[in-house]
RNA sequence: UGGGGUAUAGCCAAGCGGUAAGGCACUAGACUUUGACUCUAGCAUCUCCCUGGUUCGAAUCCAGGUACCCCAG
């Protein structure tokens, strides 16, 4: 079964499969209902136009065209509870989580997974740039487009029953597939925004849940106040946008970045200029920190890490290991390493474990 | 109510007679299956606190007014 989500991707993955003789069904998931979830301030959807009932539509066309059966499924109820309340309470204790991950690990790759079952299928499949080959995950031979990031906190069981036939296409050559067996959705933009919400003013989608809790923003250098919030959980590390501070007599020129925030005193930290040491760190302790690889982990091994999508990866040496986490340093200093998101190792194109980065420090 | 200083876009700030630099913020777009970062573009055209005056021409000079700041009382 595939999961097709009215984009290229899957409906390219969906083709392959079938071309590769297997017997393909798909499904399209509704995982998101703003009405239901209260989902108004920065929505840009008000109305009757429904992103999602769009998508389903060109799922539908796709499936027609391929001449596969397409269910459709609703995981509303369980994403708000397996992923949405997690996101919101990261974002109530100050930190920046990254809800698409586990969005994969308890929707997409279970949820799914189990729905796929009552049609007895022997795999599912997904239009994600991934690979898994012989217990390993490993990235896409497409490197800007590779989702093993979004893959690293899945176990090897929902691995290894799952197809990615995308992994060794680059993007261009999908939408080139896509386009000559005229599929509709062959020129489609990629989607972008938390996966199955979409694209959001994400202070005011925020602002659905938590409510705004106003205070003062602080320069961290000068313990000067420079600026009001709109309240500290709605800022992530490093974040320039929406702190509006403009110039200041007496300030050099440049811009200000968020490096840290008080949730009791709801103070915001900045500093002016994105050289600060204030910044940058080396060490990140990473918990809920899962091995995917097929060998010890021990300290003094060096990997390359990510410690955010798309981040090129960065060489680290494993400093400590314990039962469920590990501490990492950088061989230099890293801008905004954020507590919440998941740091991926890597060795080579082999993902060989992740977690939750719970917190940074300076070497030494 | 003596003296001195400053008044330029949301903020900081160049310009000192020749027809409004730059930065920050903000907005839009690009990038992106999280949040960010980054990049590109836009952003004072009866306008430079107000009113007169000098001049071919003023934000720039002069006079008066207004507001704020500082030092003395």
């Amino acid at each position: 079964m595939v999961g097709l989500s009215g984009g290229v991707d899957s409906a390219v993955a969906a083709y392959l499969l079938k071309q590769a003789g297997h017997e393909v069904i798909a499904a399209y998931m509704r995982n998101w209902d703003s009405l239901a979830n209260n989902d108004f301030l920065g929505n840009p959807y008000q109305g009757p136009l429904c992103p999602q009932e769009a998508d389903y539509e060109d799922a539908k066309k796709v499936a027609e065209k391929l001449g596969i059966p397409l269910f459709r499924v609703d995981f509303i109820e369980e994403y708000w509870n397996d992923v949405f309340l997690y996101f919101i309470k990261e974002y109530q204790s100050g930190r920046t989580p990254n809800p698409d991950v586990f969005c994969n690990k308890y929707i997409k790759f279970d949820a799914f997974w189990k729905f796929a079952l009552t049609h007895q299928v022997d795999y599912m499949a997904t239009g994600h740039y991934a690979r898994y080959e012989n217990g390993e995950l490993r990235k896409a031979r497409d490197l800007t487009k590779d989702q093993s990031y979004f893959l690293s906190l899945l176990t090897h069981e929902q691995l290894s029953r799952t197809l990615f036939p995308l992994g060794n296409l680059l993007k261009k050559e999908v939408r080139q597939i896509a386009s000559s067996i005229g599929l509709n959705v062959a020129n489609k933009k990629d989607s972008t925004g938390i996966c199955f919400i979409g694209e959001r003013h994400f202070r005011q989608f925020l602002q659905n849940y938590i409510p705004a809790q106003p205070g003062e923003i602080i320069d961290i250098e000068r313990h000067e106040v420079v600026g009001q919030h709109y309240g500290v959980m709605y800022y992530t590390l490093g974040q320039r946008k929406g702190l509006g501070i403009g110039g200041i007599k007496n300030h050099q020129k440049g811009s200000w970045f968020v490096v840290g925030k008080n949730i009791e005193k709801q103070e915001l930290y900045v500093v002016q200029g994105d050289e600060s040491e204030w910044l940058y760190h080396e060490c990140a302790t990473i918990t809920s920190f899962q091995w995917l690889g097929n060998f010890k982990l021990e300290v003094g091994q060096t990997y390359g890490v990510k410690f955010r999508y798309r981040q090129p990866d960065i060489p680290i040496k494993v400093i400590e290991v314990l039962s469920n986490s590990i501490v990492v340093e950088s061989f230099y200093p890293v801008r905004a390493i954020t507590p919440g998101q998941i740091a991926v190792l890597y060795q080579d194109e082999v993902c060989v474990g992740a977690g939750i980065i719970d917190s940074v420090a300076k070497k030494g």
